[in-house]
DNA sequence: ATGATTGCAAAATTTTTGCAGAACG
DNA sequence: CGTTCTGCAAAAATTTTGCAATCAT
């Protein structure tokens, strides 16, 4: 685990900190994708607000972490090595569920159905409803 | 047009105040959608930002405005009255191409690819790729 | 008239940056 | 040891808010 992330720093030029671990075994640990505030919280070693921000736009950057928009305030992250997936956000309690449906051929049809484009690289789904627990 | 806007607020229980016009207007000549501050600037007559900020979060919560995340810094604003559409971003010179096309049943099919829902509302689906004329 | 709306200034958020000291390799 | 990285403080960028004056109905 935790080696497997020294490994990953490593050869990406990066030294492994403690903080940077942190915030990988943050991310991985978490279910669901956190905003800096909440990787900031969760730190078992504190490690200051800007260097949080520093860590995490490294890790995107670096392509371990991805940035997520439920459009809300904050931009919400998560690891990169996971299976591609979107989202599904209870609009009332916040909690986010992972959804490995990804409609087929979606780029290629998209990328056909749209003018002016030489190709398509990367999507995001994003659905929004109520959650069981939430439902009246 | 601005009449129709008119009669738009005013069912809203909004005044047609010019500032909110203004912004109605901008938004329904631009084809793209646009930042607070993108409002800002093309206003023929001159609005505080501040205002600005107030009127668009009044059309969001009116329905007629809504938002759109591209993962970018500040929001993007485009109005309602448009037929389903997702957008495609080049994420070299920052165009967006609307795209009629949406997955057939995208979210039956989710719903039921997730666990704990009770219903989906709404989704969002963002594609990023090259343009024509920023392709090599 | 009168309640809603705006401008202005100030505050609250969110994110970035400069720099000196600490830490990794 | 030489870079890189972090904490701290300050600045930038973004969004919200209080209040008095103005405007729409």
């Amino acid at each position: 685990m935790s080696i497997d992330f020294k490994q990953f720093l490593k050869t990406r030029g990066l030294k492994a900190t403690p903080a940077r671990l942190g915030v990988l075994v943050t991310l991985h640990e978490t279910m669901q994708p956190l905003r800096i505030e909440d990787i900031h919280e969760r730190m078992t070693a504190p490690v200051d607000l800007a260097t949080v921000y520093r860590i995490v736009n490294a890790l995107v950057a670096a392509g371990a972490v991805a940035k997520v928009d439920f459009g809300e305030r904050g931009a919400y992250f998560e690891p990169t090595d996971r299976t591609h997936h979107h989202h599904l956000v209870c609009t009332h309690c916040g909690r986010v569920v992972d959804i490995a449906y990804c409609p087929a051929h979606l780029e290629q049809t998209a990328l056909a159905a749209a003018r002016g484009f030489a190709r398509i690289d990367r999507h995001s789904l994003e659905l929004f409803g109520v959650c069981k627990r939430c439902a009246t």
